[in-house]
DNA sequence: GGCTTTATTGAGCGATCACTCAAGTATATA
DNA sequence: TATATACTTGAGTGATCGCTCAATAAAGCC
């Protein structure tokens, strides 16, 4: 008996991660919504909820995106060389709406406030420094790298260099392959 | 004949940058201001021309007491001394309303939509990443680092790493100290 | 085709946004 | 003290914010 959405739920979420990603969580409004998402504000509402429930999904989306990649990289080269592959490849590609990591975005801007969406973004920090963690244990087990590294340790620097590195490759005038490079040039030197 | 303005116009530009470096720009609301300042609409329009406007004033003060830290502690420890100790203080001082870089937020917040503070934000990160590498320089001509590397580029993978630290030393429930020493260490090793 | 059920529509809600301005007040000079 | 010159005040501007809801349209089951 039903009527069923004449839009694909995925799709639409894909397309707000992109726009919020690129234009922040006060930076993008309904009306940037309704627009991008062709939705009226009855059918956004009944769809989504909320501004902020439909963001948390975009996040949620975002860091599995990353997760996903990661691993079929590690799956594919290896850990070791998956990690060093991982810098260039976040800044290098044409079709991601910025440079910038949208869960550092979300966190620094809405953190102050104590947001929830930054609890969120922090947790999904977490949960990708776990998964570098676990990749430089795995390179550890191959003897790619030496085992007398803290994987935890390295993770915390890692994810912190991908961020600076990310910043640094959103902002205009800066040539950051430079600085991947030398990312995964340091990686090369803890075996 | 005229009357003199009650407050002191300097130590309300550092509350203002106080206010924004936590906020950031659309987070803070002209009733924030206001409240803070102790200003009513017409006074601060007055005093300041506009919530841009003061913002920034801000944004350079901020890019100058950086400078003039930097530059302090370089003229007490030298210059590769100063390097490795800037991360650290970043990150401990306590009376800072935030420990991530105010430039980088502001980049990260207001680039997408072409806002003229992010160009600005942007020059005075230039400014900033010059600075690291006249020290660089001045570090291998004092025999403190080897001749071989790129300034230019040693500043650059060094502004990255400090805005990487920053963001991480923001979230909550990471101990950023560590990364702070893994900075100084990477410095020690280009002698 | 009739009926039920749900999606879609868009005008409009109260709140807040950055900002203006005319009226009132305080101060330094003459 | 009188006056000119600012500073201070706060109600109020139009625009936009996230969001609601009653009315309308379309699809599946009988």
């Amino acid at each position: 008996m039903p009527r069923r959405p004449s839009f694909d739920r995925d799709e639409l979420i894909d397309r707000a991660r992109d726009l919020f990603w690129r234009q922040g969580w006060a930076g993008t409004s309904l009306k940037d919504l309704e627009a991008t998402l062709q939705l009226k504000p009855g059918s956004f509402y009944a769809a989504f909820g909320s501004k902020d429930a439909l963001f948390a999904l975009t996040l949620e989306k975002y860091a599995n995106d990353g997760r996903e990649r990661l691993n079929a990289l590690a799956a594919k080269v290896g850990p070791l060389k998956a990690l060093q592959d991982y810098p260039m490849m976040l800044i290098s590609g044409t079709n991601a709406p910025t440079k910038a990591c949208m869960l550092a975005k979300t966190v620094l801007e809405l953190q102050a406030k104590n947001h929830a969406l930054a609890k969120t973004a922090n947790a999904l920090l977490s949960r990708a420094e776990a998964q570098f963690a676990s990749l430089f244990t795995a390179a550890q087990q191959a003897k790619e790298i030496d085992g007398s590294h803290d994987p935890q340790a390295l993770a915390r620097r890692y994810q912190s260099d991908l961020i600076g590195l990310r910043v640094s490759a959103e902002r205009k005038g800066v040539d950051a392959t430079g600085i991947a490079d030398e990312i995964a040039d340091g990686l090369a030197r803890l075996a």
